[in-house]
DNA sequence: GTTCGTGCAAATCATTTGCAGCTGT
DNA sequence: ACAGCTGCAAATGATTTGCACGAAC
């Protein structure tokens, strides 16, 4: 499932592999749903500065280690395709819960068709639903 | 096109009728494009007050007026479905385009097969692609 | 006449920045 | 040693809140 180590990842850029760079990316792998960055800068309050959480943040998304969702109101950071599977998201309405699925391959060549129609062509996509899961329908 | 006016869906929940809330519906009707807050601010300045924006535009979601998509960084306001036509975004990442496009009935139907392979039941969906548009591929 | 909605000013919360000192290479 | 990072404190931006007055019903 890893394709990449954090190490790896930061000296290919060229940049250090500091002590915090590290906590945050265990931070979020330990994670199995995106995290909120107040979220974030809480879990790592006593470890990491608040301003070094989101330069880390960003340094990460840039280099392709985490992404920015939008499941509900605001952008929720989890680990990018390279450092997981891809996949997408269903919260339920009812109890909160964030469902993590994979859309089909159907799917996928349907999108492509679509955007082709419009001379689109797309590098990356995000798609969330809102309902309700298994259990709260 | 229109579904609803504005002054019956007011009146259907029980909210007054007033100027501020015109003017910022006409304002959102007349943009073609989804609309951060602080434009939206802006453009109403003196008209609306700054804390006025932000209570209508929450009352607005409540009853339905209009929706916040994520195209971008962050959240956008757009009319709901009820007031335009259901559709999505492909944000162009050469020249920043926002183009909108209806998804297929196939894809809807994949979709909809998606979830309910996870037991899931959508009521609303949001996809977002990014790429290059027609001009910039 | 009530109830609801607005403007204003101030509070709160989120994010960014400058800088001096420490750390990784 | 040097460039890159970090913490801290302060700046900036975004959003929310309390309250007194004016506007809709």
């Amino acid at each position: 499932m890893l394709q990449g180590s954090l190490e790896s990842t930061l000296k290919n850029n060229k940049l250090h592999v500091t002590k915090e760079r590290k906590f945050l990316f265990q931070l979020i792998v330990n994670h199995s749903s995106p995290l909120e960055m107040n979220r974030i800068v809480e879990l790592a309050k006593n470890t990491v500065d608040r301003s070094t959480v989101y330069r880390t943040i960003e340094t990460f998304e840039n280099i392709g280690i985490i992404t920015r969702i939008f499941s509900g109101w605001k952008y929720k950071i989890e680990l990018s395709d390279k450092f997981s599977t891809h996949h997408h998201h269903m919260t339920c309405l009812n109890c909160g819960q964030v469902v993590m699925f994979k859309e089909s391959d159907k799917l996928i060549a349907e999108m492509k068709n679509t955007e082709k129609q419009y001379g689109f062509k797309s590098t990356s996509h995000n798609l969330e639903l809102k309902g309700y899961c298994k259990n709260c329908c």
